[in-house]
Formats: structure tokens, sequence, C-alpha cells
DNA sequence: CTCTTGTCAATTGTCAACAATTGACAAACG
DNA sequence: CGTTTGTCAATTGTTGACAATTGACAAGAG
């Protein structure tokens, strides 16, 4: 229990694309534990102890501290003053719910940047649209899903509004998608995804003529269809699985 | 400097309402301090010095630590690693960020909760709207907003999405708000109170009769006129003073 | 037997000292 | 004269020790 279990990162090369990688020692800690809780090392409602983390990651509490802030900003762990830290148990309810969240700011961004697009940004989405055209057939489901999430956040990047923005990007670093990454996403078939692709073009193009009523309304199908489905496969899973207690506790 | 200047608030009774009064201290230097931000006590792209704190506070820097923190996700400090704490300065364009945010995250409260209103909350929003309509003619203006906002507040509770209701909770307890409520609210007629307070009413009764296009335009009218008012009142006030710093560095 | 009350270990909150990093200024160099 | 490099004070990051609070368990009263 006493092996200091944290490999300081030496360099750090900064993302280009919004994500940025760990920096300080807090962060570090924070995405390790992210990581363990979506791995399932943590189980849902486990207490988490301060000194217990600070000796498996060889570091004295104040850091171990700050990482559980951040992990309560980022709803994985919940912070009961006085009586610790607990990890966060994750309902279907609480998925749907940061379905719909992501889904109203992202119809304000694209409301929002198809009123005043800025090129630089047409630009990118443009790219984003491309790759997704580009694996409808090919390539695998997951690499489809975190594109289309690009997608969404170079228009959330593209409304021009830093809080929405903001939002955004916590709510993306939320546990749910790395979660949903992990699960088979066979329902995204070529089908699906040429629908997917198709909508985002559409959204691009509206956009582009500056049109926010079809904007918003192209970018409200896909991502209610994405909703629809992936609740649908999360909640069978839940089904065959034992993960039953997280979904009563939630 | 070395006066202890905090008093500790022995006994706290919880807000009815969603907002919990401070009970630890990182909380209590949360709140002195943003207050402070509100005030003009402290000014936009100041930098906040934990040692000072800590001194003025008479405590040490842990909890000032926190309290940081908190104000960062506030969005009243900006925390720069290794670089120190700065009080954010508040552009005209962020304050509308806000507006529009808190809009797009009302309407889904509003549409979620004509779906399936539980009638508590909805017994609670009518409340709230006959409070508005009593103050058309009488009361002042900074009351009937805290009563509007409210009034959003309880939707958001309504909405049954606790994501939400902790996103627009956070929006609320921006330093906008108070801001807002400390500049002369002339624009608040009885005319536009008694606008306001049918729109609310529409809003309610498009509830309950489980309409959620009539209660979200009902809603969306009355929040866009609230945003033109107080960003055409928050621009006035600022050419008028000083202030044209903080809308330049914004 | 049930309920209250007291004690105790475990854990979080706070503190003050130490280490590491930053930004600024000045001196040396081209 | 402009640019680079070295030094230094100021400030943040981290640490380990101490204080305060919690929840559980046991002992005693009703």
């Amino acid at each position: 229990m006493a092996a200091p279990v944290l490999k300081l990162a030496a360099t750090n090369d900064g993302d280009a694309d919004g994500r940025f990688s760990p920096r300080t020692i807090p962060e570090q800690l924070a995405e390790e534990l992210g990581a363990d809780i979506v791995a399932g090392r943590r189980k849902a409602g486990e207490r988490l102890i301060e000194l217990d983390l600070a000796q498996n990651f060889g570091v004295s509490r104040g850091p171990v501290r700050e990482a559980l802030r951040i992990l309560e900003r980022r709803r994985m762990v919940e912070l009961l003053p006085r009586r610790g830290a607990y990890v966060r148990p994750l309902s279907l309810k609480s998925i749907a719910d940061l379905f719909n969240v992501r889904l109203a700011l992202s119809l304000l961004a694209a409301q929002t940047m198809a009123t005043a697009p800025v090129e630089s940004y047409v630009e990118t989405l443009a790219r984003r649209c491309a790759e997704l055209n580009d694996m409808v057939e090919t390539g695998d489901p997951i690499a489809f899903a975190r594109v289309t999430t690009r997608a969404v956040r170079t228009i959330a990047h593209g409304s021009g509004n830093a809080l929405l923005l903001e939002l955004s990007i916590d709510l993306a670093n939320q546990t749910v998608w790395e979660t949903i990454w992990k699960t088979p996403l066979d329902y995204l078939t070529p089908e699906v995804r040429r629908e997917a692709a198709d909508l985002m073009t559409e959204t691009l193009d509206a956009i582009r003529r500056r049109d926010p009523e079809t904007a918003v309304r192209s970018l409200r199908l896909l991502l209610e269809n994405d909703r629809e489905r992936a609740l649908a496969v999360l909640a069978d899973l839940r089904k065959e699985a034992g993960d039953l207690r997280a979904i009563a506790s939630g």
C-alpha cells in the first residue's frame, strides 16, 4: 500500500482541439481517479478516503483534495462537507438528463453560429463533416461517435459564447461519454451513420447560408437520434449486467 | 493588517428555496470575497494574493485556496496555475452570453416540466405568478426581478432534471444578477411588469394543460424581453460610468 | 428490551513551514 | 543599442502535524 503509483508526465503537448492534457498534479490525480471510476475499479457509492488516495498516489492530501474538487465539478464524485467523498452513481435518468442539457446548449450554439458564422470555425466544421462522410462505410463506430462529439464542440466554439463553450466542454468531460464509448456501438450501422453525416452536413450548410432555423432543426434531429439510440443501448447493457444497484441508487 | 475580519456565522438556517447559506469557512470566504467583487471593492483584473486574503480574513491559506476555487466555478475569478488568481472582468458580451445560456436552459426546463408536470412545483410556480401579479403596480422593481428569477428557478426544479437544476443555480449565483439588481431598474414600469406577469401566467397555464410549445414560447418572450431591457440598461450605465476598462479587457 | 448518553477511533478541516516556479530587473554580450 | 542570460524577491504548490467533527459502539437508565 506504500507504493507510489503515480508517474508524472514530464512533457505535455497541448491538445489542439480544446481538451488539455493534465499539467498540474491535482489534474493528473483527477485524471487517474476519473479513469478508475469510469473503468469501474471504483464502484458507485464507494467512499474515497483522502489519506488512502494520497498514499496510493505518492503525494500528500493537499493535491488529492483539489483533485476531488475537480472531480466534483465533473460530477464524478459527490463531496459532503466533513463527511467525505463518494463516487457518484450514474443512473439512466441522469444520463438522459445530460443528453438533454447537451441538446439544449448545442442548439443554442448552432443558432448563434448560424446568425454570425466565423469563417475559421465553419472551415473546421466542414472538415469534421468530411471526416464523418468518409467514415460512413468504413472505420469503427467509436471513432465515428468521437468525431460527432468533436463536431458538436466545434459548433460550440463557433457560437462565440464563451460561457456556452465552457459548459459544453465540462459536459463533454463527463464520465458518461467515456462510458458510452466503451460500450459496443453496434447501433451505429452504415445507415445510421449515413443519416447522421447527412444531418451534420445539413447543419453546416444552414450555418453557411445563415439559416438558424434549419441549422437548429437538423442538429436537433441528429442529437435526438443519438440520444435515443445511446439510451436504448445503455438500458440494455444495464439489464444484462449486474449494474442494477447503480440504477436504483441514482 | 493583522485584524481578523471574519465573523463566523454561528447558526445557519437553511434556505428553503435551494440556495444555501454558507456553512464551511471556505464558503464564507467565497461569499465575502464575492461580495467585495460585486461591490467593486475589488476591481476587475485585480490580482488576488492568497497570503494577503488569508491575513485579512484571519485564516490560513488553505481555506482561502478553496474559496478561490469556489469563486472560479462561479466565474468571479480566473485561476491561472502558478500565476495567481484574478478577478474576472465582466464584459457586456459575457453578460449577454449568460442571458442566452440561461434562456436555453430555462426553455428546456419549461418544455420538460410541461411534458410531465409535478403538482407541488406547479403550485409553487402558481404562487410566484400570484406574487408577480400583485407586484405589477406596487413594490419596487428589484423585488419584482428577484421573484421573476425565483419563478424561473422553480421551473428548473419542476423539470426534474437534476443537472439542469444544478447549472441553473450555478448561473443564478453568478455575479451578474447581483450587479443587475444593484442598478436602477427603472425600465420595469408597470406596463412592462404587466406584460411579464402575463407571460409567466401564460407559461404556468401552458404547463398545467401539458402544452410544451406554448410554455416554451411564452417563457422565451418573457426572458428575451428581460434580456434586451437589462442589456440596454447596463450598456447605458457603462457608457456613463468609468467602467470602460472592464468592457475593453473582457 | 429499548432508548439515551458517553467514549473512542477514523477521518476531514486547518495550519504553518518548506520547496519550486515565476516575472522583473540588471548586467553582460553581440 | 537591442538581445540574451543570470540573479532575486514574491508568490504559489506541497507537505506533515495538529485540531475538530463524525459515526459507531458500548454502557447505563428507564
